[in-house]
DNA sequence: CGTCTTTGACCAGCGC
DNA sequence: GCGCTGGTCAAAGACG
């Protein structure tokens, strides 16, 4: 299910007059009209009022290729959450967790967030901290060179052990959050057995301390991941700028009610997940110094080349 | 010197 | 009961 990762990066390479060459014809025609002798107001009148029309055209057209893509994404969606709640009725049937346990099926669909439910990797271990902790997974893509075991959430976490698992050759991390002494959550990091530049984070509990720390708006940045890095673990090298954007959400968000745990964290209405993602998109953007500096030079190259 | 990470040892749960 | 496995502890070392 690569599909479902989504791309929150822009092409601006993309020209809008690349592939009708409208500029330069443009600039010819405007030459050619002083040659006609024409009005060269009513010229460039038409010219702007064709120029005006095909990006209408253009812009309704990309507004058709949203909405498709949007109803696509919704019945990836749906079919994720038919296949989860399956994979959690087989699952709970069988013995040991261990052998079901597959983090690929974790990542399908929405990655940023799988809440998992009792049918999660402690349930037939602590089937009783299962009712009172909750447990959420995240994924992050991360640089396969990268070996750190560190996923930059916004908070505070000390590691208190490392450990070999049997059916995945990397090791998994064992984090306990350090904002606050009381805090139970803690905090396991593994990379994906199938896809190694895959960090799976599992969280368990829920942190009894709001979320101060000034990584924590930054986290959902990977451009700065450097910041985050830092502050999350002063001493290790910083995460390279190279950090793919991964879809990271509030990981604590409670899960509801008891009864609800059995329902994986894509139940999240719709239209919220797409605000989230929205959000993200902006903010990931925006604070992207090379998103400023490749929107800002395609700007003014498109002055250049269009010579208002 | 304080804080944090590393890592081997220890403990508990589970299956056989 | 024994062995395997995951989770945690705590001493030692690194680092600023």
């Amino acid at each position: 299910m690569e599909s479902a990762w989504v791309n929150t990066t822009l092409d601006l390479s993309i020209n809008p007059f690349s592939h009708t060459n409208k500029a330069p014809k443009r600039e010819a025609d405007g030459k050619m009209a002083e040659f006609d002798g024409k009005s060269p107001v009513k010229q460039e009148t038409g010219i702007l009022v064709e120029e005006l029309n095909r990006v209408s055209a253009e812009n309704k057209r990309l507004t058709e290729m949203l909405t498709a893509l949007c109803e696509h994404y919704t019945i990836l969606q749906k079919q994720y959450k038919e296949l989860v709640s399956k994979n959690i009725e087989t699952e709970s049937s069988k013995k040991r967790k261990a052998d079901c346990e597959d983090y690929s099926t974790a990542m399908i669909g929405f990655t940023a967030n799988a809440d998992s439910s009792c049918s999660d990797e402690n349930s037939f271990r602590k089937p009783k901290e299962c009712i009172h902790a909750k447990i959420s997974r995240a994924c992050v893509r991360t640089d396969p060179s990268d070996n750190s075991l560190i996923v930059r959430d916004g908070y505070q976490w000390r590691k208190y052990g490392q450990k070999v698992t049997r059916d995945n050759p990397s090791p998994r991390a064992y984090f306990k959050c350090s904002f606050a002494p009381t805090c139970p959550v803690k905090k396991k990091v593994q990379r994906s057995a199938e896809d190694p530049s895959i960090l799976v984070a599992t969280y368990e509990g829920e942190h009894n301390h709001t979320h101060h720390s000034p990584a924590a708006l930054s986290s959902l940045s990977p451009a700065n991941s450097g910041a985050a890095a830092a502050n999350n673990n002063p001493r290790s090298a910083p995460v390279s700028s190279s950090f793919a954007p991964a879809v990271t959400l509030d990981l604590m968000k409670p899960a509801g009610s008891d009864g609800e745990t059995k329902k994986p964290t894509q139940q999240v209405d719709q239209p919220a997940i797409q605000q989230i993602l929205v959000q993200q998109m902006a903010a990931s953007l925006t604070r992207d110094p090379n998103f400023t500096a490749t929107l800002a030079a395609s700007i003014s190259g498109n002055f250049v080349h269009r010579k208002w």
